[in-house]
RNA sequence: CCAGACGGCCGGAUGGCCGCCGUCGCCGCCUCCGGUGCGCGGCGGAGGAAAGUCCGGGCUCCACGGAGGCACGGAGCCGGGUAACGCCCGGCGGGGGCGACCCCAGGGAAAGUGCCACAGAGAGGAGACCGCUCGCCCCGGGCCGCGAGGCCGGUGAGCAAGGGUGAAAGGGUGCGGUAAGAGCGCACCGCGCGCCCGGCAACGGGCGUGGCACGGCAAACCCCUCCGGGAGCAAGACCAAGUAGGGGCGGCAUGCGGCGGUCCCAGGACCGCCGGCGGGUCUGCUUCCGGACCUGCCGCCCGGGUCGGUCGCGCGAGGCGCCCGGCGACGGGCGUCCCAGAUGAAUGGCCAUCGCGUGGGCGGUCGCCCACGGACAGAACCCGGCUUACAGGCCGUCUGGCAUC
RNA sequence: GCGGGCGUGGCGGAAUUGGUAGACGCGCGUGGUUUAGGACCACGUGGCUCAGGCCGUGGGGGUUCGAAUCCCUUCGCCCGCA
């Protein structure tokens, strides 16, 4: 398989971004919002994740417990499923910590299908191809939905 | 065996696969100081409270240092420990418990001010409601009684024992004393004062004396003694990038000396530089001394910039072991070890075995099987305390009771 | 990291000089009025016992004769600054 690079959300401007695209579809186990990354970071085989614990989760040892077990979902279910140039932010909610690990990965496949931004990454693929003949072009625009 | 008191400790263990953070080495790539990898390997990777942020420090900046006054905040029995503390240890005093032991913001109320609601006669150099006692009521105040006298009422004095109010009523109990009473006198207790003894001290003990004066509240104002400059690692420093130390209004001051230049009727005006006499600033306010900085200062308003990276950043009042001093807190010496360093923030996901607890089942008491559970909680500059949260478990010392020998 | 405020019946909110806790409004309950409902009127309304009383101002403790009020500690919520 080819590898896909994820990495993390940071700064608090992406998290307002993403949440304003709207995207956004709510499991038992967690909510996911999804939204195109700009062109400027877009970059091929590349995927961003944020992760949101609120003060509602509970404590500081729940809310980190809760984004590291979202982290190990993300890193189990990602590379297959998602779409390369998105930008993705995931939600904690008071189940996470319960609920059973298989449970938790099948939320958040159901969720990446709904948000839209699944796919087929084997269309994704060709894409990629043609991107890599152009070095510096812009990554794949969530165009062809 | 039961109930209890105090002190100390642990906070599941081992392993496999896939991942995370730091660091070291190797390899690949790049714009080859260095950076980076969707490469590999070795090593290290949260707590007893990491928490709350209630105290005390280190460190950094506000140039800084010294002396005094005012204000503000805090501490408050004595001695010791400590870098320091509001912490700890050992004592003292008071209170609670049969006891082991536990609790206490525990200076000053004769420096002053203030408060003590309601009730009650009186709430602070007090007071007389019901009362107690004595005298008088004129040629007998009224009633009862043969009478001595008794009861009731009025009035003038004395008293504060008893009743009653209250959280608290101006020492307590008892005896004497008295018309009735009263520290009026006496004994004991309490209190004040003086002397002596023990103790570094807080304080304790004894003797004498006073004759009650000194009600309570200072977590009411306050007085006394002692302590305290402010801000905080988002401190602060550096690199990169970038901008405009820009503009307006108001108030005060717009002085002095030297040099140079320009102008004009040798006297001034304007501009620039220097000095820093004068002026201003120096972290609560203020005075003084030294020192530093500025040359217009202060206040308000408009406009521009802020987003990246490195350091600070872990050898420390450090951990462990042994010895010595001390009742103890703790101190000293020797040896040994290096032990997290992130920045949307590192320990996760899955599984196995063992161990612990609870419930159920099976078999003649010790095992076997199944199910469930495993707390409080995550370093963010560091350290010393305090406080709070916590499943389950271990060790030691002591107290009271029951039973047996 | 630093600083400040709040917590009172079912709800919003008084009482804050320490002196009877729950004023006032909403809501709720009962009764009246109406064919019925609304509106309106009257009464009641913290809990336990119901004779007297006891407990109640987020929790615990203290000072005081007496605490919603003062002090300590703790829990929860909110706000400001960097």
């Amino acid at each position: 398989m080819t590898a896909m690079r994820i990495a993390t959300l940071k700064k608090r401007q992406d998290f307002l971004r993403v949440r304003a695209a709207g995207r956004k579809w709510a499991a038992p186990g967690l909510v996911l919002q999804a939204a195109p990354a700009p062109e400027a970071e877009a970059e091929s085989g590349q995927v961003r994740v944020g992760y949101t614990a609120s003060r509602r989760i509970g404590n500081a040892v729940a809310r980190n417990r809760a984004k590291r077990r979202l982290r190990a979902a993300v890193a189990h279910v990602m590379p297959a499923s998602a779409q390369c140039g998105s930008d993705y932010v995931v939600i904690a909610r008071a189940a996470t910590l319960t609920r059973p690990f298989d449970a938790l990965i099948g939320d958040l496949s159901a969720a990446l299908a709904r948000v839209g931004a699944r796919a087929d990454n084997r269309a994704a693929e060709g894409r990629r191809q043609a991107a890599a003949d152009r070095p510096h072009a812009a990554g794949p625009k969530a165009g062809d939905a």
